[in-house]
DNA sequence: ATTGCCATTGGAACCGGTTCCATCTGCCGA
DNA sequence: TCGGCAGATGGAACCGGTTCCAATGGCAAT
């Protein structure tokens, strides 16, 4: 069995009290004493049980983080930002991994309780409307990563600016007929990101007086398989588009695969530019717009840490630019 | 503040322990009386306090896994095939990552205590030597995944026949001049996988009456970018291998990359070979070595309750096997 | 009617910390 | 010489569960 405080205090013969005085680092403690504690701590290889300080305290010490898929690059760029945070303080990070609509519901119920956590930190997921008043008022802090809400403290992507930075960049190489491929834009988990980098895209064409043809928006599952299938649609349309925007660079991969299979060749026959910029991008000469994944978790893990310190009365909105990384998957279109 | 489960007592007219053991569904209460106490439970929204419930119970409910490089694909599928195991349970899941040197001796040697977690997965870690008597007797199981070592139970992918395959696959197709490409064997943070590739490379090479021939056998850093170095360096010898072995799939796009920039056709005049059958992989159409990376995980997740319910008394091994998955990067080697 | 047993229940003690209050000591100034 | 105050210390009470023991009541057996 491990030692107890109650132990250290009598091998030092002290005090319960001044030994967590020790512990705590209170100036309340003569030198002569405070040696003595220490002696005996390192004589019986003592480490105080957190179980027990997080009872006394009535803090949990314990944040939970809820993010969704674990298999997209980019929210574990987001987690490993909020993990590089946490880990320098007490906090124990708590993982919940969404990928089903059931759990996700579950999570939202279950997890946000005063009893089990401090503070909450949720990555690329909407909270459910049924659950924003428990979010709101169990006790602690909520931050969302990559969502806007506007109860909640957030670092948020400026997508619509992103869009439109894709968009602008395919029209000034001039292109007119540019295609839309993003994922589901209103799933059960309720993305807000493809909302509005369409959004940005629309905003773009807009200011060129174009309209958005409703057939050169398509969208599909998140998988490379399902965007080369959607991909496929848009390139074998009677007037193809001459570049494809995709909301993100894992569905750009499909793209590509889609234009091969084709034999398109790039840049000459299509534009392709992608969205996010994971590692794979660089290596494939992506074209695409670059989001500051690791940062914005960095950015929350920090944003949830002040709040969890002194709560502030309106949420904090943080919002973090974009940037356009051009490669080799763009050019002029072609003649025609 | 939230209620507690004196506070249901009184509410339901009856002891706390009674409420207790309608938490804990205990048989000896009358029906009426949980009833009474369950409507008391919903009328004050009340949830117990895990905290309190581990401190009695002295149990953490709580694993701690440890895990290098979050960045790697690899290990982030073992992470998710842990985390849908524990996710089902009571416990906890702790992250922590491990992304340089002195972090890692840190978390071997802080994180197994008794009064903090009832167990601790590691993740393609190898514990320093230093720390292992205190993984063995802290009080909890210590479970290892895609990493061997006598004293723990662990769940090991079966490396040298990995590397016997991916190598008897080229010798198969001709192949003589075949190099191995990896990152440092020997690091700091002492993983294993890539000394046993390296012992199946050289195993089928034997059986082929060949020599490993030390200027094939390079390795750098776990990056692209330094893989494509090593792997210019190998495809600029004099005599130059005809294929490569590439002891990551990450590696692998690395010299996908050198073999482009030096003009060098696939697989007319160069074979290569992966390890993992990532995501990418598929995508780049990679010949590779598939290893089962989520069930590694599953297997690690189970394997830790079970050693949490009843300390076997010898180490248990599982070993995955592998699958050699062939794409469109190998073929017979050049005339020549 | 009495005894004994079982099912059910109440509640004290305990888990291992923190904190606050009471106590003690020593020293200073009046 | 004595009051008073500050600094140091001990230890009880508390956090909110679980568990065990004692108590109660009901019913069957004698």
């Amino acid at each position: 069995m491990p030692a107890t405080i109650r132990d250290v205090a009598r091998h030092a013969g002290v005090g319960v009290g001044t030994v967590s005085r020790v512990l705590n680092d209170s100036p309340a403690v003569s030198t002569q004493t405070r040696n003595k504690v220490l002696k005996a701590i390192a004589a019986l290889d003592y480490s105080p049980n957190v179980i027990a300080r997080r009872l006394s305290l009535g803090k949990t010490l314990t944040i939970a983080v809820i993010a969704p898929f674990l298999t997209r690059p980019s929210v574990v760029e987001r987690l490993r930002g909020v993990e590089s945070v946490l880990s320098q303080t007490e906090y124990d990070l708590v993982l919940h991994n969404v990928e089903s609509g059931n759990r996700y519901e579950a999570y939202f119920r279950d997890v946000p309780r005063r009893e089990r956590i401090d503070g909450l930190l949720v990555i690329s997921l909407r909270p459910p409307e049924a659950h924003v008043r428990r979010l709101r008022e169990y006790g602690g802090p909520t931050i969302l990563v990559d969502i806007a809400h506007p109860d909640f403290s957030r670092v948020v992507i400026d997508d619509v600016d992103g869009g439109y930075k894709a968009t602008k960049h395919l029209l000034d190489l001039g292109h007119r007929r540019i295609g839309f491929l993003s994922d589901f834009t209103d799933s059960s988990f309720h993305f807000t990101a493809n909302r509005d980098r369409f959004r940005g895209y629309e905003m773009a064409l807009a200011a060129f007086g174009i309209e958005a043809r409703a057939d050169y928006s398509v969208h599909g599952e998140h998988s490379r398989e399902s965007a080369h299938e959607q991909a496929t649609r848009l390139l074998t349309l009677s007037e193809r588009p001459t570049a494809i925007f995709a909301t993100c660079d894992t569905l750009a991969t499909g793209v590509l695969e889609a234009a091969q299979e084709l034999e398109l060749s790039l840049p000459e026959d299509l534009s392709i530019i992608g969205y996010d910029d994971i590692e794979i991008a660089e290596y494939l000469n992506l074209t695409t717009v670059r989001q500051q994944l690791f940062e914005s978790g960095v950015r929350g893990g920090e944003l949830l840490l002040e709040a969890i310190e002194s709560s502030p009365d309106s949420p904090r909105e943080i919002v973090l630019p974009t940037e356009l990384v051009v490669r080799a998957t763009t050019a002029a279109p072609p003649e025609c």
